[in-house]
RNA sequence: GGCCCCUUAGUUCAAUGGAUAGAAUAGAAGUUUCCUAAACUUUAGAUCCAGGUUCGAUUCCUGGAGGGGCCA
């Protein structure tokens, strides 16, 4: 048992004992004592004056003496107002060190066998993709991470809006101008390459509305009528009738896409177990319509478009089908859905991680979901995030103002290579190593970056100060971790076994030993957190707490230079497993560390 | 027009309804005979406004201001 419900079993015992009150252990909350006052673990008082009869102070005493001499763990305590410190018997440290140290995986929770799917891209493949899909990408995975170490068997998923206007936009642009050109021929990214001709395209599109006004139409009519756009609707057409020229120029170009993205996915560090393409989920979801019709969840208008109306849940009506009897996104959303789970017998929920303007569909989606009788449906979840913005404000592609993803990550590595030479800190490393380290420091900024703030607000993100290397960064923390690697290295030297560490239970620990262990301890809790709020950030929070609290030991500590033997060894035993929970913590955040840097 | 989200030091971010609101940066002052100074120590600086609920509100409720988003 561990010392917090120790505590918890201890004050209800004495809530029983002292006022006579049930409670259950497990509903009183303990927070952490603040650093400006002694003990571990607080209790809050105030709200036991009416069990009590006596104010919060005198509760406050009668529960420090009832555990002192009742609860084995608990050494002392003191009484501020109604904030009962809670001081730890100092012994209590060293075994529950000696417990972590002792798990080769600390930190992960136990198998629940039960499966999660975490969707974590959704781009459209008539462009590249820029920071806002890097903020996406980097949550979703890391979502996906910590529910693996929650203990959950993660299904991790893209879906690729392969099919529609847009990507025929591209289509026709590079028939009329692109003289046959292909990636290898322009030598450039696939990705690349048809997003150049999506911007062809709307240079043309912009060229004949301009041509169409001077020679008097109006603005409006012009924007419908352009002949190109007429053109790409036509491709669309096509498309959707099959025909073979239109399918075989559409597959060719969505393969060029598909190379390009995966080369960005392979810098960012991510993967997907399973994808789905727009193209085969597009006309999913018109039997659930149908169904649903029948039931009387949804009701068709005179024009033949079925709707659902959500005036009870505070909402509006929606359409669900149009009338011409298309789907719009919703129908293939809640055909997806309902196809997922078919295909994942033991998925219990659904994680999606898409922009916060997409609020107002998911919670009609999920409404949706329950009205057709899925019970599942209270159990998926919309990971809402906010926009990334510029100095200059809002992202435009028409402004030119987008930052691309694969421009950035190599922005960053190169800065991270010119600040590693700078420092002088890649003696010993062949070329293959520094340039693996310039990777992993600036991929590592660049993901902690945008992983520690709270991911529904927005955030700003500054090309040329916004990322550092000092402070709340992810290189400090890869640094810290650097540092123990050296100690663990040193100490192998002198012949101290690094893999089997303990800490002997006649060691004084100082205040700040104690502080490390507690900090290690977290993590467990922290991944509960974070998995059940669906916030890396929580993660990024911890693992930078430990990193400073780390770098204070090992500033105000020696290691080595200890005489006793015993102390040594304990030393370098918490830095083994800070180095331990520093590497899981920010694997769940997909960030590497290194050895040395 | 209807609905949703956000607002905390100069700046970028924290804070399950709890103590004197934490960090980081930028500013000021220090720390290398010692395990990596991408570090450590000290210092100054903030809850958008007005009400309400509560023993206690940055947090919950109402109204307002500013910013952003969604709506067949």
């Amino acid at each position: 048992m561990d010392i917090v419900s120790q505590l918890q079993q201890g004050i209800a015992e004495g809530l029983k004992s002292l006022y006579d009150h049930e409670v259950s252990a497990s509903d009183l909350g303990l927070q952490p004592t603040r650093k400006e006052f002694e003990g571990t673990y607080t209790f809050v008082t105030f709200p036991y004056g009416k069990i009590s009869k006596k104010n919060p102070m005198e509760t406050g005493e009668d529960l420090g003496t009832y555990l002192k001499e009742n609860c084995e763990v608990v050494d002392g305590y003191n009484v501020v107002k109604g904030f009962l410190n809670i001081e730890v018997s100092a012994s209590i440290w060293t075994s529950l060190f000696n417990q972590i140290a002792a798990k080769p995986n600390f930190g992960a929770h136990a198998r629940k066998g039960e499966t999660v799917m975490v969707e974590y891209s959704s781009p459209n493949t008539n462009k590249p993709l820029h920071l806002g899909h890097l903020r996406n990408i980097f949550l979703g995975y890391s979502v996906s991470q910590i529910y693996d170490a929650f203990g959950y068997d993660v299904v991790k998923v893209q879906i690729i809006n392969d099919r529609g206007i847009h990507i025929c936009k591209s289509m026709v642009a590079w028939q009329k101008f692109g003289n046959g050109e292909t990636p290898t021929s322009a030598e450039l990214k696939g990705d690349k390459l048809v997003g150049k001709y999506y911007v062809e395209f709307d240079k043309a599109y912009k060229a004949e509305i301009a041509q169409l006004v001077e020679a008097g139409k109006p603005k409006e009519v012009a924007e419908k009528e352009a002949p190109i756009l007429l053109e790409a609707q036509d491709l669309l057409r096509k498309w959707e009738a099959k025909e073979s020229d239109t399918y075989a120029l559409w597959e060719k170009m969505n393969g060029w896409v598909y190379e390009g993205f995966d080369a960005t996915y392979q810098q960012m560090g991510v993967d997907f177990d399973k994808l789905y393409y727009e193209s085969n989920t597009y006309l999913l979801g018109k039997e659930q319509v149908a169904e649903g019709l029948k039931a009387g969840h949804f009701f068709a208008k005179d024009d033949g478009s079925v709707w659902v109306d959500l005036t009870e849940e505070g909402l509006d009506q929606k359409i669900v089908q149009r009338s011409d009897g298309t789907a719009v996104y919703m129908t293939q959303d809640i055909g997806t859905a309902i196809q997922r789970f078919k295909e994942y017998p033991g998925l219990i929920k659904q994680v999606y991680t898409v922009g916060n303007e997409q609020d107002y569909h998911f919670k009609v989606l999920f409404l949706i979901l329950k009205k057709l009788g899925y019970k599942w449906a209270e159990e998926c979840y919309h990971l809402s995030y906010g926009m990334v913005d510029l100095p200059s404000g809002k992202m435009k592609s028409r402004e030119g103002t987008v930052v691309d993803a694969d421009d950035l990550m190599n922005e960053m590595i190169s800065t991270a290579a010119h600040h590693t030479k700078e420092l002088g800190k890649i003696d010993g490393f062949n070329e293959e190593q520094a340039r693996e380290l310039y990777d992993t420091i600036g991929l590592g900024a660049l993901k902690y970056f945008l992983l520690k703030v709270d991911p529904k607000k927005r955030m700003l993100f500054d090309p040329q100060e916004s990322i550092e290397f000092h402070g709340n960064t992810g290189p400090f923390i890869q640094y810290t971790h650097a540092r123990i690697s050296a100690i663990l290295r040193r100490a192998s030297e002198l012949g101290i076994d690094t893999e089997s560490l303990s800490i002997s239970s006649d060691i004084q620990l100082t205040q700040t030993e104690c502080d490390l262990i507690y900090l290690i301890s977290e993590l467990p809790n922290k991944i509960k957190l974070a998995a059940e709020d669906y916030l890396p950030s929580v993660i990024a929070q911890y693992v930078y707490d430990l990193a400073k609290e780390y770098n204070k030991f090992y500033a105000e500590l020696a290691i080595f230079g200890e005489q006793d033997q015993g102390v040594t060894t304990a030393r370098v035993a918490l830095s083994a497993q800070v180095a331990k929970n520093i590497k899981f913590g920010m694997s769940l955040l997909g960030i590497h560390v290194p050895d040395r840097m």
